[in-house]
DNA sequence: CGCTGCCTTGACACGCCTCAACGAGCGTGG
DNA sequence: CCACGCTCGTTGAGGCGTGTCAAGGCAGCG
């Protein structure tokens, strides 16, 4: 698919279930004010929408950031995993129970951080899952968004944005240009942001 | 159990899964800072840790903000209706699915929406969901939160909770005193509010 | 060449936080 | 029975963080 396309709408109630392979994917809400808020973005190996599966209706949208491949499997066949395989049903919660341990931690971070901390956390985490999907090299990853993007997920206006990523990069913890970010002192980006990866629960999945 | 105490610690690996009978509990987290974020109210009929049973590691914090009656199920029983009951995992799965719905919505809620509205709709959420249970009668609900406690949910300061309440207050959209809120005027509190209550996913359980 | 999208900057206003103090209710102990 | 200390709600003053508005620059692209 295409950059800045809507995989799903509020609302709709898909026949197929999404998952990201290549590329970036956000979660969004429009509220009446007609502000967008991402409550999460979605990188490869993400499932975008197990939720249909069991819910039924969106209660969110999903729209591509870049250029991505996306794969349908249609809602009877994960049904049919979930009847069947005890497994891939505990495997598929896993993944929604990691999207919640996530959420928790922006919405932590939103309430009760100041913007440049906020803002190193959020760089930290992106950082640690593209590593943890192979995406990123020696401190540099790919991250396809705008300020005003990135305002959106962090709950501030663009300009906000701006100047609070100019801080980061005079403090030297990193760089992000070009829809490139480059963290230059990892250990310092990371005491500064106070960031702990346990929520992500990456480990080696010993706990599942 | 009374009121204020941990039900749960970040990083415990327990060996129940508790589920709200009665009264009420919240999720928080304490940032290196020492500040609080809540980031879940948990009513009667909520599991608090169905993430443990696969996660295994709490990433979180769970306590009492009132005195409780809490259930506690072994982990073992769980993991036994998962392996055996495809319809019962369904359910606890759905569970977790609703309670990330309610994560979206806090989170769009506290990004992009200013303090009085962000509120109100907080209020309107505890209020359907209290009167899902059979727990809120004529517009009135128990709500054992204090204005510092109602501060970490919302991601703002006691003094400003204060500020916010009298201006909802004298709007005559609501009283919020001796931990009980009555709703004025629902209609209007629920325009003002912007609610809708579908991420709630209450209906019927037809999508289900 | 003139769009258009995005980053950047400045000026200004206001929302919200902090600090500080006070009052009301209430349980406890003298 | 009253004094005390606690918690919680309330208020005021002042300052900083962020949002808004507006303008300009730069690069990519038709």
């Amino acid at each position: 698919m295409r950059a800045r396309q809507d995989l799903i709408s509020e609302g709709d109630r898909p026949e197929h279930v999404h998952l990201v392979m290549e590329g970036l994917a956000c979660r969004y809400k429009i509220l009446p004010s007609g502000r967008r808020s991402i409550v999460a973005l979605l990188i490869p190996g993400d499932f975008c929408d197990l939720n249909v599966a069991i819910l039924g209706e969106m209660d969110h949208a999903i729209a591509t950031m870049s250029d991505s491949r996306i794969v349908q499997i249609p809602r009877s066949t994960i049904d049919e995993l979930i009847k069947t395989h005890p497994n891939i049903t505990r495997a598929f919660w896993w993944a929604t129970l990691v999207d919640e341990g996530t959420l928790r931690e922006w919405l932590a971070n939103m309430g009760r951080r100041p913007s440049d901390k906020q803002m190193a956390h959020f760089f930290c985490e992106m950082f640690a899952r593209m590593a943890a999907v192979g995406r990123a090299r020696k401190g540099r990853f790919f991250l396809p968004l705008t300020q005003e993007d990135l305002g959106d997920v962090l709950g501030m206006s663009t300009v906000h944005v701006n100047r609070t990523m100019q801080r980061l990069r005079e403090m030297e913890l990193l760089d992000f240009s070009d829809h490139e970010v480059l963290i230059r002192k990892p250990d310092r980006l990371i005491e500064f942001a106070e960031f702990d990866p346990n929520y992500l629960h990456l480990g080696f999945r010993e706990d599942a």
